[in-house]
DNA sequence: TACGATTCTATTGTACACAATTTTTTTGGT
DNA sequence: ACCAAAAAAATTGTGTACAATAGAATCGTA
């Protein structure tokens, strides 16, 4: 039942490309609405983390969202920056970079919800069905409208 | 039958979030095995896409790998040195770049295969099941072994 | 058949990602 | 209490991604 050894390496039969190019296509969509909030999609997806918990270290928030501190250090001096959040070292353990939202990263979290609806109904849909093939429906759906 | 909409804003309710993660995770694992080739996981997509079709312009590359010339431009140029690909004008049409691989290009193909069989084996297993919780439970596997 | 619109590649600017290394601080064992 | 090992964040270096723009070549049509 093995797939015949040259059609192992056909671009439409590597489920990696499905999951990289949806993710690319995506993030596409995602970025130039969270524009209007001053969000990139990184920065959203640190944002949904503080909102559920906030305070919490680097590398707490690094666990969360699968990512390093080469990436996040440079991102929360930005969002620091832009007033979302504040930076400081846990006093119980010098070690530690505490993250908090300020206000106006807490306030910014109904303006999110609103902005962003519009593709969580579009990404609704896609919460049940087969992998694969579901996948490569995307992301026509992504690339082609 | 609506998510209430403080729960819309959940990490875990983000179907994004866990493509983008995926797609990470898979990319993690195929670099470090493409290495050994003198591949990235983009220009291992490149190479894909030239054995199934030789001879083709960048922005036909470019619509089936979903990459634009601002990526493909300097990637195609770094395989050119490599020695795996050529780069030249169209001559019917002297904006265009065709792009074909070199004797060393074709001959890395089944060495490849090789190499990336026992990812592929792994991923065998993705192509059926239920999308979202696949995708988490996939996600799992990527990042906790 | 000029010439504005379109197509194609290249360039510029911004924003990640992550491996590898470094620096600072803490911990655990003697 | 000392010190090697571990942990946490920051830094460095490399490699994408893509929007926006530029520049050259081709096309369509008045």
């Amino acid at each position: 039942m093995d797939i015949a050894n040259d059609e192992l390496l056909k671009l439409d039969n590597e489920v990696g490309f499905a999951l990289y190019a949806c993710s690319k296509g995506l993030i596409r969509k995602y970025n130039p609405i969270l524009e209007r909030l001053g969000l990139t999609y990184t920065s959203y997806l640190v944002m949904l983390a503080l909102w559920e918990q906030d305070g919490v270290s680097v590398s707490e928030l690094g666990k969360k969202l699968y990512l390093d501190s080469g990436t996040l250090t440079p991102l929360l001096k930005k969002m620091e920056k832009q007033g979302l959040v504040l930076r400081r070292r846990d006093e119980a353990d010098e070690r530690v970079v505490l993250i908090a939202l300020t206000q106006k990263g807490r306030e910014l979290k109904a303006r999110t919800e609103r902005t962003v609806s519009s593709l969580n109904s579009t990404l609704q849909l896609i919460r049940e069905s087969s992998l694969f093939n579901d996948l490569k429906r995307l992301l026509g759906e992504l690339y082609e409208i």
